[in-house]
DNA sequence: CTCTTCAATATTGTCTACAATATTAGATCA
DNA sequence: TGATCTAATATTGTAGACAATATTGAAGAG
């Protein structure tokens, strides 16, 4: 087992990014950099190194001479950002109908029933629903062997996402629904079906979508978010 | 008129990203950290800085405590980038459909009367066709209004394109054929259909992607690069 | 009382120096 | 001769100090 070399500028990313996600570090709030170093106990060059990737992930924004502040979330990023996953993952599941190995596909196959036995164990319970659904599509991803599609699903968009299920608790209310979509997928992946794949893939995505335009409708209070 | 407000950092990163697109810094090449700042005039800090943009835009990659090479371009990558370049433009050139405005709408039709003439003046001289290309993809990715879809495809995927296109010389050697192509989807945008406007899109970039397959099984030498 | 100006303060940008790690070259031994 | 270990060198990672810019707040003019 070798031990994971890492940098203090990595480890500290990591961090910040965790605590931005999960919102410990509000939206919209200004980064000081010596305060931020000093709390995690490093000095402002390995603190800059890590913000520019946070800054090249789009977490937070920055302007010359001035500071970072962390991105402030709204309701048409989202759909933006949905757009965007519904075509690239519908590209990810046609890819993994075809380069997926017969493991991979056997392993997805046992998540999505540890998925159902889930559900049906906890009546739904969302916060595993969520975790379960992010790794449902992760492993999808990951089956494409798109390396640069991995990076872009993965590495960046996907913090988004969990960024905004942390904040605006767009929690999915439908988890049967979503299982059965999942089903749908995992069933046309397994057949070598690319194109009924992609095609199931992105209506789950739309439908989910649209299932966050309707809540955000009915609660739109969730949105607020701090306007400066 | 407002002075460019910009930072050490961003202005020798930008000039680095184009050398490495250019070629000026070699495929594979390792990059010594005091040497380039010597080079460039400035110390390690901001240097490094401009690094980690470089490595968020995968032009090159670290290794904790090793350092820095340049990517080296392959023939499996470029498909995996058209791959994505499909379905991404596709989406633009959908929402473009919709989001362009009458005056975006007539400029990119000017713009695309403007490479016709090009063509026909220079015979289809193949490096103005080039840029004339990027411009109207351009064009079009901007007008389809989604923030985020503009900085995935203009701001990181298309500085790898040119780079191959530098490098592979993977010049089009089917400038009427494209313009014609082009013509297809400015009309589709023009009229507003956005789903004949992203088939065109994807089946144009996927043309694109077939000719280079076909020029790098006949020619597969442009594809070398060096193997280190 | 409000707006402007300007100095004091704070924050970001940059540089130099030092510490930690990796690479290289040479010496030793089989 | 070839391999392996070790010391010398080079390179990256980190820290702290200084410079440049922006922000803040108080003083003064209208």
């Amino acid at each position: 087992m070798q031990k994971e070399i890492t940098t203090l500028a990595n480890k500290v990313c990591e961090r910040i990014v965790n605590d931005i996600i999960t919102g410990t570090i509000a939206q919209g709030q200004k980064l000081n950099e010596p305060e931020l170093a000093r709390i995690h106990g490093i000095s402002r060059g390995p603190l800059r190194e890590a913000m520019s990737r946070l800054e090249a992930m789009r977490l937070i924004t920055r302007t010359p001479n001035v500071g970072a502040r962390v991105i402030t979330l709204s309701y048409e990023e989202l759909l933006e950002i949905y757009q965007i996953r519904e075509t690239l993952e519908g590209l990810a599941a046609k890819l993994a109908a075809h380069a997926m190995s017969v493991d991979e596909k056997s392993n997805l196959r046992l998540l999505l029933n540890s998925h159902r036995k889930h559900i049906l164990d906890t009546q739904g319970q969302s916060y595993f629903q969520q975790e379960g659904d992010v790794d449902f599509h992760y492993c999808i991803i990951q089956g494409s062997k798109n390396q640069r599609l991995i990076d872009m699903l993965a590495g960046d968009l996907y913090q988004l996402v969990r960024m905004y299920r942390y904040q605006f608790s767009v929690s999915s209310n439908r988890p049967q629904q979503a299982l059965k979509e999942h089903d749908q997928i995992c069933s046309a992946i397994e057949e070598g079906d690319a194109d009924l794949a992609e095609w199931l893939m992105k209506r789950h995505i739309n439908n989910a979508r649209n299932n966050i335009m309707q809540r955000m409708q009915t609660q739109p209070n969730t949105l607020d978010g701090e306007t400066l």
